[in-house]
DNA sequence: AATGAATGAGCCTTCATTCAT
DNA sequence: GATGAATGAAGGCTCATTCAT
């Protein structure tokens, strides 16, 4: 398979072909995308894929990396992870930074898409999803709340809570189609969805306080 | 839990090819599924489905009717929706039912496969998903939360507090693939789900409390 | 796959079908002969080929099958296992049978191109024409020279001198195209396959006789 | 036999692609072999093919040859044409030159094997085949026959008796794959070849003797 | 002279659907 | 009312070939 740079001159038809794959297996899944549809859309041959990817499995595949290395540009959440912040504040940030990308409706958007629907059906690419976006970022939450915690919670306690606040941004995520439908309010701009970040962060770190406080009435 | 006899003549075609669709659309997806498989699970002429259902998508609108109808007899919160228990107890009762449906892997798992699926992947039939069990499930909680918080929280609040309390039920469901691979204990068994729905509702209930107090606050 | 009875009613798509393929498949071989090609001379839709064989190769296969029903009905050999008669006139009978098989280029002549291109370039479907075929052939050639040796002949010779006579015989078939252009008049009608059989024959007699009283000089 | 030092520098691509040519067509046959392959196995670019050879069935004829002109090397009938020797002996040199060709399985047998498959499955090739190959043996054996029947034979049947020969020779080709399953001691060794070889010799000669006879006797 | 990226024609197969019975 | 033989559209893929460099 040829190599292809991903910051690369985009007029090379392995990159269109890679954009454009993105958006329609977000927007139809791997079954019922076309490899036909999508190289009529990248302007390039139909055998274009074989070509370059081999199998249309394989673009899948190219295209979902290609997907988190977009995503993973325009959103970065270093700021969580500086240990030398309070950790309410990382949290804040951790959570905002999460419910954004998960959000980003810019062109960005389908990225998001794709990889939620791979989330929910799952493939043989999902391992790739997995190591690559997954496990770092449950890391960097379960540091936070395990500061949070000031280190007296267990490794289940710490991975519920992971899971709770994980579980309220994926909602918006996954339930998408039903939050658009419910409650449009939540989602509607930039400042209702700091909005919702807002909630979460509150509701997580007044559980996780109370949680804290259980913790310590034995002392 | 009551037991359900309502099920018409499982010897009819129809049924049969009801009940085997939503395992077939469970497992495989609306795309991937194929007619000529299900009826022959069924054991009837591959003509039946367009036959009984026109299509194959008339097939899948129903097979998702279908679907609820049976999960919804095995499921109730009728509990949770009597108002003259206490609203903590309550929340409990229904955290506990909601997650346990989600994760219902009996023989019934199925139905609720093929509705997150639908969920993931919204297709037309999202409309009736959404009336026939979103909505009443979203009132119910309202109501709840709204006790908790003694009325004085605004509808918006309202909606974020079920929000997150639905976020952190549906994650077991919707991202469920990656549970399976990196927290499993979650859900090893009965009582692990008990776990978990106790987690979440005590999290829920120390966030709603610490917000209660927040409003509280200015008086 | 449907069953199609051999002599059943050649307007059923299925047995057009399999007239077609045998001629289509010696023309041009299995890789070279197209499913469209085979569909649209038999006047049937492109999937039929998947519907009532299951493949191109499960079409093959039965063609072969076909090839072998079509041609034996013509030619039989019945007289040549006739073990009363003295075994030089059996010879002579078995070598004009086996040629004129060969030779057959009537409507027929097409089953045998097939097979032996069959046995050129031999595929899976080549122990079918091995257990059809060629091992009864084997027997009853066998038999007779077991008797023109008077049975004193070991294995090994007799199986050398069946090849002797296939091979002379199979030559008209295999070589086929050189003879067309080196030799034609030892083919050119009836009468020069009927001269070309003779000599065979008396050949071949010529040569057992011959190592019979080799055989029987220690005597 | 004379060693050979002829062939052109093997590093040039066009020799190295003729030399993968010739083993990948009689592996696979000409429909079956792809550019492709050549082009990798020869460690050429795929345009190779089309720059040198001007198309796929191009740089077949070339193959085949180079494949004559290879086997030719390595097998030789001088011995057999020498009219000074007794036409028995000859016989004898000439089906044992023969046999020992068609079935070389050494790394030249691949170009009998690509010849063989030209025959039983002629292209327009064919003719390249018959001029450089065959019409010479045929003329050899018939100077052999010739002298054996003393002169008296008419063309006809000196003819007849070269095919005879012949087609017990090329049996061992044509139909290489029966006798793998049904007689493969025929062919296990050198040893098993060459009892072959003596066969079809002692075969023919009885006969040819018994024919001459005949041809005699009315004297 | 030689390459390799890119093409386009065509192939086998699958599948939902139809229609005569 | 129900069947199953038959269809036609479309999909993924392979391969020889071309063309700019």
């Amino acid at each position: 398979m040829p190599e292809a740079h991903l910051t690369a001159n985009p007029e090379l038809p392995i990159n269109r072909l890679l954009q454009i794959a993105v958006e329609v297996f977000a927007e139809h899944g791997f079954r019922d995308a076309t490899v036909r549809d999508i190289c009529a859309r990248a302007n390039v041959n139909v055998a274009a894929v074989n070509y370059y990817f081999r199998s249309k499995e394989g673009l899948y595949i190219e295209a979902l990396t290609f997907a988190f290395a977009e995503i993973n540009k325009h959103h970065s959440y270093e700021a969580a992870q500086d240990s030398s912040l309070p950790p309410e504040q990382r949290l804040h940030l951790f959570i905002n930074y999460f419910l954004n990308k998960l959000l980003d409706d810019s062109h960005l958007g389908v990225q998001g898409k794709l990889i939620s629907r791979e989330i929910a059906e799952p493939t043989k690419a999902l391992d790739i999803i997995i190591a690559k976006a997954v496990i770092p970022q449950c890391t960097v939450l379960e540091d936070i709340i395990g500061r949070l915690l000031g280190g007296r919670a267990d490794k289940i306690t710490l991975q519920r809570c992971v899971m709770s606040i994980l579980g309220q941004c994926l909602m918006f995520k996954h339930s998408r189609s039903i939050i658009d439908r419910l409650f449009p309010e939540a989602i509607a701009d930039q400042a209702a969805i700091q909005a919702s970040a807002q909630h979460i962060a509150v509701f997580s770190l007044a559980a996780i306080k109370q949680l804290n406080l259980a913790t310590e009435s034995p002392l």
